[in-house]
DNA sequence: ATCGTTTCCGAAACCGGTTTCGGCAAGGGT
DNA sequence: ACCCTTGCCGAAACCGGTTTCGGAAACGAT
């Protein structure tokens, strides 16, 4: 055992040992196995002209050796550098600086999975954003793209395209039906919170849109008036807001409804922050939320849970729209058509204090019956 | 202008001119200037057996026609591949989370500003994140690290430090002074903080530390303990509580305190998120903040700007962290010594509702004349 | 037995750079 | 005039892989 043969499998351990500590390249594992590397490539990489047995046997000893291809090694040739690029926009409103970490958490697992990493930079405006992605591009840092946030017309999609760059979009857009993407149904939630709204007595219900540069925008204006039709509730065009994103853009378009001739009982808004600014404006006109005032938020952040009442939202679960998202780009990456790589998810409605029966109705006032409705 | 000559700087239009949308390589440069690529390489690289005739002219070309090196191709010949590294660490608790966005901006920044790129990495648990400082490791994913919220007793400093590969803190740790580090001084914060509600007449004050387990903790507790010895304070040792990071945990720990013989009537919280933790006893207890009971934060999350009152805290400015971190470890992996390669920078106190002067207090009662000492 | 296919692997080129080595020409000293 | 530096660049090896090409051996069919 301590004599070994002079071509056996341990013969490694001879003069071409590898130095502890080194890396364990491809040529060590050819060497021990006394194949060439190009070999133990294409073994390692399932080349059809390899045998099976060999094929086993390189595996084997990979694994046994720890061998790990060196990815920027195999970049230079395949092209590939295994990683997934995130261009985060800043500023233009914090609404997704609350999901981030989840987010990335998400995306992190999903790229390792598949052996990706992921590589990130911030951008402080558009412009900024696409001159990010260009240079990217341009040293490919990344071997494809995932968009958050996708606008409706969206310059990011232009320039990838351009690029002929994988790419895949966390929102869908009207007219590309042809990209990848994972979305969350805001539409259908929005709808949901008309209905739940409606069981509970509503009538004058207001709706606080987010930005209307944003895919989702048009989607859940569109879910809150196919609710208003669908519950027989006309609209009022006087209780429909644009462009709320923070809480003090949301607390001024409430303070505007709230003052209106027919003011709301109910508010909808599109983003949880907003939501948050009815809550500032409705304590300035005295109103209680939940009894006043019933409020439905979308997102699911972690201070609606904390807030008096505690807010009644849409929770959208972006750990898992980060693993998705990943997921389908990788496959995007690997050459899969992208119509079979579009997915949707359906936010959660987490009901708490701040919705209840409507003042004054002379319908149901007990609405807790309704919740087998949702 | 059309029938150039034949041996012209023009030549690159030739059978060898690059194809419309290919990327440039250092080939096409050195073909363009009728040198070798090794020249060119070198020309680039400020090699000292170039002349500066020729390194002018390859540098002009080369920016002419817009080449940039593929990191990924030196990267296998030089063993740095132009990135930092960065491994958050999920779950323990939600505090980093609120700054995570700017603190990623201020890192991008900076890595970017030196040609570097950011990969980062999530996980969910300590054997997690060490797990994944190995792969990277292993993979040479990133050229060095940032480690942020250092502990007492860091496992990954060792992992790091075995495996002799550059990071910098984010926070110093006690007996490790030849370590790249970024720091605030919170201890001097929590010092200013007793100066501050000292000086509106508080005598019984509180102290709610973080994570016990974090290298922050000591620092901030010792600037709390020499605070109250400078001011001449006796500590109440019930009056101090650790480990309370989230809302929950410091909510408990002020219920304990308000309830106890000498209730304090100020508290001074480590974290943000135990004074908001600190708002909820309160309430509870019907104290009203910043009469009753005066509470001073740290962190400067924005949560704390819209609760009401809003949150005397100490600001800490997490993008110039970030920028500084990245700085600080690019120079480290370039080789410089670690002594020089540490900063501190301090955490601006943001004087807001929550403080006021103590109540029944036989001092000065009008704390605002001593904004100055600030 | 002969010949054409397959099967399977080695040899070598290649990817886009970097680094070592060696040599030519100009410059300097005597 | 000769030799020895020095300055400066080309040639070639190298980094750690991948991919193309070609050929030897095994196989099958006639």
């Amino acid at each position: 055992m301590i004599r070994g043969g002079f071509a056996t499998s341990m013969s490694f351990e001879g003069k071409d040992m590898p130095r502890k500590g080194a890396r364990v390249k491809i040529s060590d594992v050819s060497d021990a196995l006394g194949l060439t590397k190009s070999t133990v490539s294409r073994a390692l990489n399932h080349y059809p002209d390899i045998s099976e047995t060999t094929r086993t046997r390189v595996q084997a000893m990979a694994d046994k050796m720890g061998y790990r291809p060196l990815s920027h090694a195999q970049a230079i040739r395949t092209g590939l550098v295994k990683s997934l690029g995130l261009v985060i926009q800043m500023g233009d409103h914090d609404a997704q600086r609350p999901f981030l970490s989840t987010f990335l958490a998400g995306l992190s697992e999903g790229a390792s999975a598949e052996g990706f990493t992921l590589t990130i930079a911030t951008s402080n405006s558009e412009q900024a954003t696409l001159n990010t992605f260009k240079s990217m591009i341009r040293d490919h840092k990344a071997d494809g793209f995932i968009l958050p946030r996708t606008m409706v017309d969206d310059p990011r999609i232009a320039l990838l395209r351009a690029a002929d760059v994988p790419f895949v979009l966390f929102g869908r857009v009207a007219g590309a039906a042809d990209l990848p993407s994972y979305d969350i149904k805001g539409g259908a939630a929005m709808h949901e919170a008309v209905e739940h709204l409606s069981s509970l007595g509503h009538r004058q219900i207001g709706f606080i849109n987010g930005g209307t540069q944003y895919s989702y925008a048009p989607t859940r204006a569109d879910g809150f008036l196919r609710g208003m039709r669908d519950a027989g509730l006309s609209v009022n065009p006087a209780l429909i807001a644009q462009d709320a994103v923070t809480i003090d853009q949301a607390r001024a378009a409430a303070d505007v409804m709230l003052a209106a001739p027919n003011p709301p009982t109910a508010i909808i808004c599109a983003v949880d922050m907003a939501a948050l600014g009815v809550y500032e404006s409705a304590a300035a006109c005295g109103l209680e939320i939940g009894t006043d005032l019933s409020v439905i938020g979308y997102d699911g952040i972690p201070e609606g849970a904390h807030v008096s009442p505690p807010l009644s939202t849409f929770a959208v679960d972006f750990k898992h729209a980060g693993l998705r998202l990943s997921n389908l780009l990788i496959r995007n990456i690997r050459g899969e058509k992208p119509t079979g790589l579009q997915e949707t998810a359906t936010a959660q409605f987490l009901r708490r204090g701040s919705t209840g029966p409507a003042p004054h109705s002379q319908t149901n006032s007990k609405g807790g019956n309704y919740e087998s409705e949702l």
